[in-house]
DNA sequence: CTGAAAGCGCTAACAT
DNA sequence: ATGTTAGCGCTTTCAG
């Protein structure tokens, strides 16, 4: 690279301290006007650039957060990402994420690299499989979405999250107002959120005197791999009509069978929106979470939490919107 | 935070000098197996993590690199990422994804943002507005992927792109095969892709002896905000019973007018393929293009150069795969 | 209003 | 095999 231009260089030019050159860039009230004007000559001229790693190693900010979720490709986590992004771009922060496809430890090791590189702070969608995360990141601070933080971490640090319970409720509700005989069940046993949508489901059951039947109900594998065999064996031995999945990835891998095996006749509901879900031949009904809109806020909580490490934690809980088609 | 451990911490608890604990890390070969057992159980102790930071300062690499779309929300560009962070991964480093919007000026305050930051170099699909590159990154690598480079830059910089041309040719090809008897398309007029895209329309046509009537062609914006319009414009006007779309964004826009007009009958074709084409009542004929093989090889491509300056500038096309449906 | 000097945490000569 | 020292580019006392 052609060499970098510094402070020194533009205070050469301008007959100046390195000391003035940066106090023109910091606290411009203190230096004559004459004097910011040589220097703003001089960095025009030069074209300087400041170094934001000598900034970072003296100011101990990186102005750098980390995201760490378990899969960009997952359209919900694409969108909360652009979200944070868009939110992180405008306070002149920039985002590194970090996939951690569900394995503790991958996560792990993207926490040390963003400790490593001290970034300001990290957004994590936690694996759930490790119940100190306080001791990973020392007291950098973290915002938990999507799944809830477990163990010593429980009270510990803000969350923003949706309501599982209440979304993945409705959902079964108006499946069964729509006129399910049987409906069932495949979840991903990830964190938190799998639990939660099953217990809405279960609630469901309940309230419209459905008998609830553990055969009734699948754990998924969180890569999906199996999601195909779990779903058509529900299908064809409890003879169900209807079929709540827990995320988006697993009503694809349902519409893969229903497709492969010409089943042209079944209800389905699943916990997140996509546009795409409008054309599809089966009426879906989802669960739209505000996926953008979690990301801005849990930036916004972080840059709160910077600003005042002191105030109490914080639990968003985010609304979801009922789509019925 | 709780105060950082350093160096010099260790040096102290090892008894040694801190030119030594940098040893242990760097060259242990130098140092002996004592010190080294001695330094190691400090950094145990204290739980001594090293700083990326002063890492970089000292050694001019960041270990981060900088991937400029036009925004992570486009699947295909989504996957794209995906397949730079593996890679990136693997080797070490770490990426910060910005998004443009196709806005010249966001791509411009973004390349500053990474040049401030001493990214190890830059993946660039570019808005294709911005002719002369090497001037805002100085000597600072970028590899060029979906779109080419323009004007100054044309022959200085690596790419990875795939054949808009031939791969458009083939769709609108099978098209006309299955009986379109009028094909339009619609386009969007991004940097080098969209004309290449349209050339291979044209030359389809012309390979079956259509004629080429200008009035079937439409230019998108970007944005889309206008696709459904010019979509029911060419459908209404012109009869056609054959759509190729530029981009998976234009065909979910098109799916969207067929839907509210109640359109059952169009042949559809378009550039890029998503998983979830196979659940559409319309049979999609798609040009599969690699984007995560894409992101891997433009990551390569970029720590080849790294590792070698001064070797030639290479242009890799990758295949793309026609599915039919 | 401006300058001199110290130091953020690390590494690479250069000594020994 | 190990220590000493200088310096990466910047900001911030402390003096003047």
């Amino acid at each position: 690279m052609s060499k970098q231009v510094t402070i020194k260089q533009i205070a050469q030019y301008a007959g100046v301290s390195e000391a003035t050159v940066s106090r023109v860039l910091n606290q411009p009230e203190l230096v004559s006007k004459q004097t910011i004007q040589k220097v703003k000559d001089g960095m025009d001229e030069l074209q300087y650039r400041p170094s934001a790693l000598a900034q970072s190693m003296r100011n101990h900010t990186t102005k750098t957060i980390g995201v760490v979720i378990s899969n960009v490709l997952n359209p919900f986590f694409t969108t909360l990402v652009r979200g944070i992004e868009d939110a992180a771009t405008k306070r002149g922060y920039s985002v590194i994420v970090c996939n951690t496809d569900e394995n503790p430890d991958k996560e792990q090791r993207y926490i040390n690299m963003l400790v490593d590189h001290q970034a300001d702070g990290i957004i994590l969608a936690s694996t759930g499989n490790h119940a100190n995360y306080h001791s990973m990141v020392n007291d950098m601070p973290l915002v938990f979405i999507d799944r809830m933080p477990q163990g010593k971490d429980a009270n510990l640090y803000d969350t923003v999250l949706v309501d599982n319970e209440k979304g993945s409720f409705n959902a079964v509700d108006a499946l069964i107002k729509q006129g399910a005989t049987r409906v069932n069940a495949i979840v991903s046993p990830v964190a938190t959120t799998g639990t939660e949508r099953l217990n809405g489901f279960r609630k469901a059951l309940t309230a419209h005197d459905f008998p609830i039947r553990e055969q009734d109900i699948a754990l998924d594998d969180y890569l999906g791999q199996h999601t195909a065999e779990l779903a058509l064996n529900l299908i064809q031995t409890n003879q169900c009509d209807a079929l709540f999945c827990g995320n988006n990835v697993i009503l694809m891998n349902v519409l893969k069978v229903l497709k492969e095996w010409q089943i042209g006749d079944m209800k389905l509901a699943v916990f997140d929106d996509q546009p795409w879900f409008d054309f599809v031949q089966y009426p879906i009904i989802s669960v739209d979470q505000p996926a953008y809109l979690i990301g801005t806020k849990a930036f916004i909580t972080l840059m709160d939490r910077l600003a005042n490490p002191n105030r109490p934690v914080t639990h968003d809980i985010v609304r979801t919107k009922l789509v019925i088609r």
